[in-house]
DNA sequence: CTATTATATAGCTATTTAGCTAAATATCAA
DNA sequence: TTGATATTTAGCTAAATAGCTATATAATAG
């Protein structure tokens, strides 16, 4: 639920792969490379946000891509906006 | 920093809390009747969120009456639209 | 099939966190 | 001061989580 959503915002780390992945899919191994942390530590993230439905993944031959899930994003996003943003509102 | 709204936010009992909140200030005692947990822990989960300075809390005689830091929430979510929204833009 | 590369999973440890009960602190009425 | 009420803090346990290394799986080249 939204629930995985929170929890996986929740870590900085993660929240920096989804900032990476703003700019168009990276393969696990290139967004590992970004960071300090192991590889298999950089995987349990993804996973995470996987979980989450934040991000998708797809075996290109040897390499799994990762991308931004917009729609989950936006629609958390929304949902925030709706139960604790006063009185903003959203431009469409 | 941020990151303790992120953390405070990502426990469903503390949402729920701001939730309530945001009718109207409560004492911790009228909050902590609304859940099924203990009221120390209750009183825990007002301190992660008053630590997080989602909510301010003030003395009045015997009570503590805690309040929705609505410009605490409404700068983290202005941050998460500038920083996931795409092209969500807030109307001014 | 074998070796290599890319990635995930298993299994462990240390840390954090949520929950509880019991005890401490603060206010106030008498 | 004593007692009652409101709330927090201390101290504990159980569960979740992040990190690591080692191992397993998947794809592909030779």
């Amino acid at each position: 639920m939204n629930d995985n959503v929170f929890r996986a915002m929740a870590d900085p780390t993660r929240r920096k792969i989804l900032d990476l992945l703003k700019a168009g899919p990276l393969t696990a191994g290139e967004i590992a490379q970004k960071f300090d942390s192991a590889q298999p530590t950089i995987s349990r993230h993804l996973s995470v946000l996987k979980n989450a439905q934040l991000v998708a993944d797809e075996r290109k031959g040897p390499y799994i891509v990762y991308r931004l899930n917009t729609t989950v994003v936006q629609n958390w996003l929304a949902w925030l906006i709706n139960n604790f943003g006063g009185d903003i509102r959203v431009q469409q």
